[in-house]
DNA sequence: TGTACATCAGTGAACGCGCGTTCACTGATGTAC
DNA sequence: TGTACATCAGTGAACGCGCGTTCACTGATGTAC
C-alpha cells in the first residue's frame, strides 16, 4: 500500500475535501467525524493526517469547496455545446435556482451560507473567516448576476440592492427548510422568488 | 436528597428546559449533551430521566420554550408601569429588535428559526415538527405586528407580505451572523431593516 | 541490469474523552397505624 | 403523638459507542550504486 503515482495524493485529498463539502452541508459542521468520512471513501481514518494537520483545516477547505460547488450548480450558466462556461447568469435564473424545491431539499449540494451560516457564532476563528468569505462570495456572485459587479472579497462593498436580494434568498431558504417540505414551505419559496425578482428588476 | 415540595419537580424540569432552550440556540441542537447541561444546573445526569423519556423530548420542549423566550424579548411590548403585557408591538419596533446588533450577537436569547432552522433537514420527525411550528409562530407574530392577524398555527396561511418580511428578517440575521461582527455584517442588518420596513409600510 | 535502501500513503490499534442511557442506591419527606 | 414504612428526586458508576489524534507498522515504488 503506497507510493502511488505523483498525482495520487492530491486526488485523494481532493476526494476527502469533496466528500466533506457535501457531508458538512448535509449534517452540519460537527455532524460527521473523520472516521465516518474516511470510511465513506473506502479509506481508514489514520491516513487523514497525511493530508490535513487537524479537523478544522478540513472544515475550512471544505467550505471553500462547497462555495465552488454551489457556484457551479446555482450560478454558472448552463453549458451550451457541452464546453463553455464563464458569463454570468441572468439574475432571474439565479433566483429561481436558489429558491427551487430541489435546492431546499438538497442542502448538501447547495449554498453553504444557508446550510451552515448560523453555526458561525460557535466556530473557531479560522472557520468563521471561511464562512465570512463564503457569504461575501455569495454577495459578489449575486452582485454580478444583478449587473453590479463588485468584488466583495477584496473589501469593496456590495450595493444595497444586492444585500436586499441576498437577505431574501437566504431567509426564504432557511424558512422553507424550517417549515419542512409541505405547502407552507413552498409558499415561502414562491413569495421569496417574487420579492427577489421584483427587487432585482427595480 | 429527595421528596421535595410538590412544585419542586416541575420547577427543576422548567430549569432544565430553560437552560436547554438557551444552550441549543447557542451551540446547536447537537451542541450540548445531557451531562454538561445538568452540570450547569448543579445536578447530575442520572436524574435527567426522571423528567424526560429521552433527549429528543427535551429538544422538542426546549424549542417550544425558545419560541416563548424569543417572543418575550423580540415581540412583547415594553411593560409600562411594570405590569401589563398583551398588545402587539408596532411592526417597526419588532423589525428593529429582530435586526439589532444585540440579536445578531446573542443567538442564545433570540429567534430559534434563525439559530437552528437550518438544522431541520437533519433532525428526527418530532424535532422537525417542533421547528416547523416555531417557524409558523414567527410568521403568526409577524402577521400580527403587520396588522394581519392570522393564526398560522391553525393551518390558515400568512399573507404574502408577512412571508416577504419574514424572509428578509431571517435572511439578514443569518447573513449578518455568517459575516461575523464587522462592518459588512452591520450593513446587512441596516439594509435588511430598511427593506423590511418598506415592505411593512406598503 | 541487479541489488540495497529510502520514501511515504495508507493501516489499524490505542490514548483519553464525552456521548445517551440504565440502574442499584440514598435519604428526606409523606402517609398509615 | 410516636413509630414503621412507602415514595421518588436525585446520585454516580457503568454499558457500549464514536470522537480527534497519535503512532509503530506495511509494502509498493523510486533512487543510488
Amino acid at each position: 500500500m503506497a507510493r502511488y503515482s505523483p498525482e495520487h495524493k492530491e486526488q485523494v485529498r481532493a476526494r476527502i475535501v469533496a466528500e466533506a463539502a457535501q457531508s458538512f452541508r448535509e449534517r452540519g459542521l460537527d455532524g460527521i467525524g473523520i472516521q465516518a468520512l474516511m470510511r465513506r471513501l473506502g479509506l481508514t481514518h489514520g491516513g487523514f493526517y497525511r493530508h490535513f494537520s487537524d479537523r478544522d483545516e478540513l472544515v475550512v477547505e471544505a467550505l471553500r469547496a462547497a462555495v465552488q460547488d454551489a457556484e457551479q450548480r446555482l450560478y454558472a450558466p448552463l453549458e451550451e455545446g457541452g464546453v463553455e462556461v464563464g458569463a454570468a447568469l441572468p439574475a432571474r435564473d439565479f433566483i429561481h435556482r436558489y429558491l427551487s424545491r430541489s435546492h431546499r431539499d438538497h442542502p448538501e449540494q447547495g449554498c453553504p451560507v444557508a446550510a451552515v451560516g448560523a453555526e458561525a457564532t460557535r466556530q473557531p476563528t479560522s472557520v468563521r473567516r471561511a464562512l465570512s468569505s463564503a457569504a461575501l462570495r455569495l454577495l459578489s456572485n449575486l452582485g454580478s448576476a444583478l449587473g453590479r459587479d463588485v468584488d466583495a472579497r477584496k473589501g469593496s462593498m456590495p450595493d444595497d440592492r444586492t444585500l436586499s436580494v441576498a437577505c431574501v434568498l437566504v431567509g426564504a431558504l432557511v424558512l422553507a427548510r424550517s417549515l419542512g417540505g409541505g405547502e407552507q414551505s413552498h409558499r415561502v419559496l414562491v413569495a421569496g422568488r417574487r420579492l427577489a425578482e421584483q427587487l432585482a428588476s427595480d
